[in-house]
DNA sequence: TCGGGCCGATACCTTGCGGGTATGGCCATC
DNA sequence: GATGGCCATACCCGCAAGGTATCGGCCCGA
């Protein structure tokens, strides 16, 4: 015999006449099946509730314990279906946000700000991967929504280009180049040495470095994994480095980040003054309500920040 | 078309299983009425909760979400009646203790101090007042247990007295009484100024202090309500006047307590080197398992602290 | 490509719980 | 002592929850 939420509420609206003739009343119903459902709780519940002494009604102290515990029983069903129905809507949930060191400086914080504001329902976990990690992730259903670069392949994936932004080149405070006021072409590269990254677990950026170098004569040294360690290395003299405009924005010290000329396209619809691109990306499948909504805000996020990348 | 507990308890088990067949195992009934529990909850909270596509199933966004909530809402159920358990054997609950200012110095410290250790699921409500709003509060309901001096009717009130405790003379720091090593009797305040009480809100007291010095030639000159402002106006040079023994214990500065002699009895059983009693108080139709517990710890308080009332 | 098996949905039957009416029993009041 | 108020009990009924049988779609192995 177990504890129905129809007695609870029998007994709420008894416990608040204390009178089993208005109660009733007040559930639509009549006096004695409300009595039967005040009887069945209390063996349920294994204490006396309402004391009845053929007089007047009194709630016992198990009772008054008991109501309190009843509004809140009740109000949490209320409240589950209401998060229910907002999760499906895509205004509450968790997201699970796939995002690389890079991707982080430019859109992630203007997006974790929109998130806030717009959904403050939703609940956001990061987790912090390469963009391979970041496609197996999504694989596995342990990330919604990828900040990644390409390529991946779009059978089981869908994705959305959200950013374009320059490459720029990264060049110690005092080195000759650090002078230069126009864009830096391949071939002012000549003879120098080049920090590149490693061709499988930042094979997008290092292919982007290849392709800007192409017709120049500058030396590949070294093969980071990592944007920052590539700019700390700059720093300590090691060499030059190519990376996403928006790392500027770390404000590094003892380094300067110099434009390019446009760099070859790797597909037909890249941008050359715009090469490195951040996409969004999410099981072709797993698209829900909320995913949509964060996709928008991701746009948002990009469209508020334009500036420090398009400049 | 309203949600009930079976139907979370069902959604739970298939959420689990993820598996319609086991689950219907699981709580020992057969798939096709699970499928139609599942469908109504589905219906009702109005969003769907898990996916079912003929091979597998999963569960969707809001499904997860619910899950989590359902987990509570069973839990909650299980605590309160749990609580509601607790209470009726007295081991929880709320106690609206009633007490005067008096009284807490002696026993309320000792008092609370029990109740926090064995009885933590207590949760204790203090109503300072005097004597007589106690028993005001405790016929309207407001007061469970009041801790007051006599008298009360013992109509519709039960008592129990609880602490027996001997008057003392509060004089002044350089009076001449305050040098004297014995015990004073009404005749030394001979033409003494007395600060005594309030003949009904404080009439207990009062009538101590004139049965005191009944033999005697003090001069009553003044009538204040608190124990405490009569200590401080003896500190001020306004007077002597007699208090529970207890009050020792708030080390006012300025002020000596002197022992006394007997004080005749009020009544048949009255102690008269210990004439200031302390009463348990409740209604006599009140005395509920956690009422008793209570009682049985205020008993024990006495004990502990026994010692600084009979020196 | 076809058949078998798996699994959830549907159709239909049955039973038991929840609600209704009538009435009893107890106390308070006049 | 008669009356009325109020909760409990007895008994009846309808519906909803559970059971059985079956459908229908999909996957997989031959």
């Amino acid at each position: 015999m177990a504890i129905t939420l129809d007695q609870i509420r029998c007994f709420i609206a008894t416990a608040e006449e204390l009178h089993f003739g208005r109660a009733a009343e007040r559930l639509q119903m009549t006096q004695p099946p409300l009595s039967r459902q005040i009887q069945r709780l209390e063996r349920s519940v294994g204490a006396r509730l309402l004391d009845r002494d053929h007089r007047r009604v009194t709630l016992t102290p198990a009772g008054t314990a008991f109501l309190e515990d009843a509004y809140r029983m009740l109000a949490a069903v209320d409240a589950s279906v209401q998060h229910a129905r907002r999760v499906e809507a895509g205004s509450a949930g968790t997201v699970h946000l796939g995002v690389t060191a890079v991707s982080a400086i430019g859109v992630l914080g203007p997006l974790l700000g929109l998130l806030d504001r717009e959904l403050p329902e939703v609940d956001v976990v990061l987790h912090e991967s390469a963009s391979g990690g970041q496609v197996d992730g999504i694989r596995r259903g342990q990330i919604d929504l990828g900040l990644a670069r390409p390529p991946f392949d779009t059978a089981s994936l869908s994705s959305r280009l959200v950013l374009r932004e320059p490459l720029r080149a990264v060049v110690p405070d005092g080195h000759p180049l650090a002078e230069v006021d126009r864009p830096l072409a391949p071939e002012d590269f000549d003879g120098q040495s080049v920090i590149s990254y490693h061709p499988t677990s930042a094979r997008y950026l290092h292919e982007l470095t290849v392709r800007f170098l192409l017709n120049g004569h500058a030396r590949i040294e070294q093969h980071v994994q990592q944007v920052l360690t590539a700019v700390l290395l700059v720093a300590a003299g090691q060499g030059v480095a190519f990376v996403p405009a928006s790392v500027a924005a770390l404000h590094v010290q003892g380094v300067r980040f110099q434009r390019l000329t446009e760099v070859p396209g790797a597909h037909a619809d890249s941008d050359p003054a715009r090469p490195v691109e951040l996409h969004a990306l999410w099981a072709r499948d797993g698209l829900t309500p909320l995913l949509r909504q964060v996709l928008r805000l991701v746009e948002r996020a990009v469209e508020e920040q334009d500036d420090p990348a398009g400049v």
